[in-house]
DNA sequence: GGTATAAATATTGCATACAATAATTGTCAG
DNA sequence: CTGACAATTATTGTATGCAATATTTATACC
């Protein structure tokens, strides 16, 4: 009985109910489960969560707070649509900031994040050749965050900036997937990351932040 | 009686109060009301709206998505401390998001516009010899806001940013404000509204764009 | 049958109540 | 007096209930 007494130490924090709900649902959106433009039932996801509707109400202020969610007249929730007109604004803006961060980035790499990197790209090709394209994207995204990760000491704040784009063009999964069927643009992206692995070999600080601006503008119709 | 079935056209949408509450506990944050590190206590602040706890803690998690107020360990919520550090981060990202702004701004500006833009640069100048930093910073951030606002049409997502980007800065405010106390800085600033207003009269874009890149990169300590 | 009005229903916004946990104070042994 | 433990208090997290409003369905009139 004594053991009970001396509380033991949490090594993990203890998730709030509003914590998991709202990390649920944003994988939820993200994931294209909850597609564009449904509607938010509270009642409905706090029962299959068999909560009360309170912590799914905070999960999805936050979520309207991070673009994720779009609330109308005060009346109703619904899964954000991003539009391709707005996803083109997005590259414009991640372009400029991720160039900002390969000034950062090019001379943090060391051989052993090279290897890694060269794997992820040598998968990328494989989903290129194979024309898998929503294993492409991912594995694209993948890439991305992880030179992101090299941030972390030099500017936080680019960081987070970077990661909320990113997010916003997740969102835009059908008619990214859409354009991404176009062979020219999927090689396009393809022969970018070969490039941006190249400039990172080199250690080309000029040339990483030229490559990697260009690979965001890509030649969308 | 008969006008009461039709029912009247809302004029007015009729805010929640948790929408009230947001926007003024934003207000009170920025307007230093509340200080750095100040701790919100939603019961306190329920009973000065004369409200309950519900709609407050919706306005705090609200706040804190968007970088206003910081949670801390699921227990408590402070004013967002932003630090000088921080600060620089932020400028870093402010000042490549302003110059790719600059790009779609330069030829909007008309001549009506330009009189107004020259009028506040001449209220600048005032603020500017008279030694008043909080004057002159306030007239700063709303230069900037004006120029923003031509980007609605042309990449209001990037408007969005560059607004949230300000704010973070207007969280710094107490650092700012001691930065600007340097005659050499405040100089500095001057002279760049000065050749932003050169830049928007001659609509010469690049000369734009490398100015106000430069007015955000100003030498801080 | 179609339209306008009214009743019923669903959903959100807010208030209140309670439970869980952290912070604070108080107490007692050494 | 000091440190450890216990009791109290404060504050947050969640559940429930109700009121207000939008939406849908039903009904009556033309």
């Amino acid at each position: 009985m004594e053991d009970k007494k001396v509380s033991a130490p949490r090594y993990e924090i203890p998730k709030t109910l509003s914590q998991s709900i709202y990390e649920h649902l944003k994988d939820s959106i993200l994931s294209q489960e909850f597609e564009p433009n449904q509607r938010i039932n509270e009642q409905e996801i706090a029962e299959s969560f068999q909560v009360s509707r309170t912590p799914v109400r905070e999960a999805v202020v936050r979520l309207a707070a991070e673009g994720f969610v779009e609330v109308v007249s005060h009346r109703e929730a619904l899964v954000r649509e991003v539009s391709f007109e707005e996803l083109k604004e997005v590259f414009q803006v991640i372009a400029v900031l991720d160039k900002l961060a390969a000034h950062f980035i090019a001379d943090q790499i060391d051989s052993r994040e090279l290897t890694k990197l060269e794997k992820m790209t040598n998968t990328l090709e494989r989903h290129f050749i194979m024309r898998e394209v929503q294993k492409f994207l991912d594995v694209n995204y993948t890439v991305h965050e992880r030179l992101w990760d090299y941030l972390t000491d030099k500017n936080a704040f680019l960081q987070k900036e970077l990661r909320f784009c990113v997010n916003q063009i997740r969102m835009c999964y059908y008619p990214l997937n859409r354009a991404f069927q176009d062979p020219r643009i999927l090689r396009e992206s393809m022969n970018a990351h070969k490039k941006i692995l190249e400039a990172l070999k080199e250690k080309n600080t000029k040339k990483l932040e030229s490559v990697i601006y260009e690979h965001w503008v890509p030649p969308l119709p």
